[in-house]
DNA sequence: CAGCAAATTTGATGCTTGTTAAAATTTAAA
DNA sequence: TTTAAATTTTAACAAGCATCAAATTTGCTG
């Protein structure tokens, strides 16, 4: 009941700690959710299941520190934009999330579908709530700063457009996640979700603008075909 | 191998598939989901475990099962409801969807988050994409009737729109299903999302006419308050 | 009606996963 | 150096899905 003196059966722990959420992190990138089982990272780490238990909990509490240093991650990147126009702000979360996540693409999709994964079957999770309540926050500042400027017109409550766009956002990051479509489609998609709901209460010279961006996002393309359901057939022709 | 012929074995088969079936049904309704495994199931259906996938298949075959059920109910409630006007039809899915689940909402609940489960953990299901592909289209076809008629202008896709709103729809069961809130709120939510990605589009008459049915459904606590997250918070301080 | 072949149900079993109790070992202090 | 506390490991349990060979039921046929 220690980690946190500093002796050097501490160090140790928080060492052997360290290298099982890296393994953890390495085993969720390359076999996705299914592939994190505990024996399996018991060896990666060179230890036994139990210590897992010892150091760091049951599997929950795995994820969750998982989810939790992602978490840390885009705080810190986020925290540092907070001088910019109102739009830039209200899209700041989509664009350092995208951003971060493609980074590592592929341990970041596992890591999300891990979070999801702690807020079903019934039992609800507190940390998970926090994280999106986080997100939720920083959509309703972007659509307070909006409503600051003059550029919405306030006539759709704002917390239901951030509930709005919160959900949304959350969907195409499933999407994303479950391979549907890749990260530029996700942070186009993500983007120009948040424009439409934006210019529903838009001024019209912002809602304009909203337009001409969403314009500029979407692929030539992409006018007639649903990129969603047109993305999710093409399965099982490619090799 | 039979179940189609007219066999007198035949049809004790069907009727034991149509006892496992509700049983099944059953079982989701009362425990949820993690309630449902094949043992339980068996014992109420007073068959064995082998029996099940003789007559059913594996665990995914039968949550398949559940969830058509569920969607052929569906379609068969959307279709007559072709005569409206554009505004209901397009909103057609919501009002239908969720006057089917208030009807048996802890069997719907479970049965969304069966269908749900079956499209998680990365393996892609063709059945699932079906449903929502039919949904998809649902949408789309109410969206063009708007645009024939007038009411939106076509400056965003309409595949755009009809996926954005389809993505928050799907969105607002999860958090029903989930137990986040009640069917009312997920009713009024749905509506509300898909007359705000209307209002991005519409023209100002119909823009307003949906800012109305908007102010319309909302409560009046819920101007200034999140309703997602404020339900989300009310755990544990009931007893 | 009796017997036979096919199909179906069953009991037993394997395998994987998360989880925990108690023994063995390592560590820090007296 | 001895000792007590903390940590790791050995071992095992429980619960879930899935499957196989054997037993049983069913439908047909001589």
């Amino acid at each position: 009941m220690s980690l946190a003196t500093d002796t050097l059966r501490a160090r140790n722990m928080r060492k052997r700690r360290a290298r099982l959420l890296a393994e953890a992190r390495g085993l969720l990138a390359r076999g996705g959710f299914e592939a994190l089982n505990l024996r399996e990272l018991a060896r990666l780490a060179d230890v036994t299941v139990p210590t897992i238990y010892n150091l760091i909990g049951k599997k929950e509490d795995l994820l969750l520190a998982l989810g939790a240093g992602v978490l840390t991650e885009l705080e810190s990147r986020i925290a540092p934009a907070h001088e910019a126009d109102p739009l830039t702000l209200a899209a700041a979360v989509v664009v350092e999330s995208t951003g971060l996540f493609a980074e590592d693409e592929d341990f970041h999709r596992a890591a999300f579908l891990a979070v999801e994964w702690l807020d079903q079957g019934g039992q609800h999770h507190d940390e998970v709530a926090r994280i999106y309540d986080w997100v939720g926050e920083l959509i309703s500042t972007g659509i307070a700063a909006c409503r600051a400027a003059r550029l919405l017109r306030g006539r759709v409550a704002a917390a239901m457009l951030s509930d709005l766009i919160m959900r949304n956002f959350r969907m195409s990051c499933r999407g994303w996640a479950f391979g549907h479509y890749g990260i530029d489609e996700f942070r186009r998609m993500a983007l120009c979700d948040l424009y439409i709901a934006l210019a529903a209460d838009a001024v019209e010279t912002f809602q304009l603008q909203l337009l001409h961006k969403i314009t500029e996002l979407t692929p030539d393309d992409t006018v007639a075909t649903s990129p969603a359901r047109s993305a999710r057939n093409n399965r099982g022709d490619s090799t």
